[in-house]
DNA sequence: GAGGCCCTCCCCCCGCGGAGGGAGGGGAAA
DNA sequence: TTTCCCCTCCCTCCGCGGGGGGAGGGCCTC
């Protein structure tokens, strides 16, 4: 018997899920949690063999949860709504099985499940395309290392769209401060301005493109 | 009886809904549609009451749909993964009746369908903030659409991450000219300057997040 | 024809952003 | 200890970007 925990905020998703599959034999959904804080505790309460996981999710996500796992952690399945990049390299350098976009067809999710409870992998075309696209990609990503703590820090302020002095204010620097860590940045990433820097640090995922403006000007109202 | 069609590109979501409006009484799923194309032949073939719309699917997406909606359209419930705020505001300005995050409790689901029929809305707490916020805020960003031709040629220029002068060398322009454009993007925009504006363009998809820098660089390297 | 918007280019003004170089304190590794 | 990097701040210099005007021609509409 494979033992499944649904975790999903959605709860639309988490009884599509449990519906698909507790029609399939030799599966059981032990339970379902919406964030990743319940998740966590869901783990050692239930010791399920196959997690899935959403990777959006309020609080701790799904990121988050996989870091937190412990060895003997369940088989995780990542299904998410999106293909984001880094996500995926993320999750399966986390450990996941499996990424499956949600618009995988309901009969791969479950034969994701039990490749899982075999320690097998489904992989998508898609998401195995994306994979290798960004270990292509590789070494873009590699300038992104050679950023330090607090440069990495201003980028995801750039990236919001932020000015050096809102950057400054928000760090508690002085904006030479700023302006010095911005000159290292553009040298580091080899881009011209600020503007390729932003772009840059969004197509990285230091700040997810929907998330990139709202608190630029959320924060004063 | 109410008739309901699903559109949505995840099967998981499409059966979840299936699953709990088909327990209610008085409704009824006429159909499920993956994408935004099939949905407005459903449309014309079913004649639904009610449509639940997902806004992001491949191809035709939410707005899409709504925009090309006939007069003698069924009440649309807009259920989607996140809340961007432009969206929100975007999807009621062309009909939605009402916006729920795929996170609301499926009870809500059931409830805003019923209202839907009779031409009401149901609208979670935290969108209701959202739609008095970005009213208040003086509408911004959905009015991508007060841009001129011209101007959202130079703002897609601007999303890739080029300089003014890129920009007129590349549209075979004065830099004068591509100044006088980007001020009254930014003025549209509403926002402070050119990073904040390309960081606008690429959340509205005038360019794939993945294409933004890549001729930029790809030129000299 | 008059008014409207759009596109094009021009002017002045100036402040932010970015280059370049210098400097001191601190932490970690040799 | 010495060395090296990181973080912090300071300076000068200047060019690009952006504000605020103005202006002419083209096109459409009333």
């Amino acid at each position: 018997m494979i033992k499944v925990l649904i975790v999903d905020d959605h709860e639309v998703v988490r009884q599509g899920l449990r519906f698909v599959l507790d029609q399939e034999e030799g599966i059981e959904v032990v339970g379902e949690c919406p964030d990743g804080g319940r998740a966590l505790a869901a783990v050692r309460a239930l010791r399920p063999s196959v997690m899935l996981l959403d990777m959006v999710m309020p609080g701790m996500d799904g990121l988050e949860v996989l870091r937190r796992l412990g060895p003997d952690r369940p088989a995780v399945i990542v299904l998410t709504s999106f293909q984001e990049d880094e996500r995926v390299v993320a999750a399966v350098r986390l450990g996941a099985l499996s990424y499956l976009p949600k618009t995988t067809a309901v009969d791969r999710v479950v034969e994701a499940v039990r490749a899982a409870a075999r320690g097998g992998s489904v992989l998508e075309p898609g998401i195995a395309a994306l994979l290798v696209r960004q270990v292509r990609r590789g070494e873009r990503r590699s300038r992104l290392d050679a950023l330090t703590p607090r440069e990495r820090e201003v980028l995801t302020a750039l990236a919001k769209g932020r000015s050096n002095g809102e950057i400054a204010r928000s760090l508690s620097l002085g904006k030479e401060t700023v302006k010095t860590h911005v000159s290292s940045i553009l040298a580091k990433l080899g881009v011209a301005d600020r503007t390729q820097a932003a772009i840059v640090g969004l197509q990285q995922g230091l700040v997810p493109l929907d998330e990139a403006l709202l608190e630029a000007d959320g924060s004063q109202e």
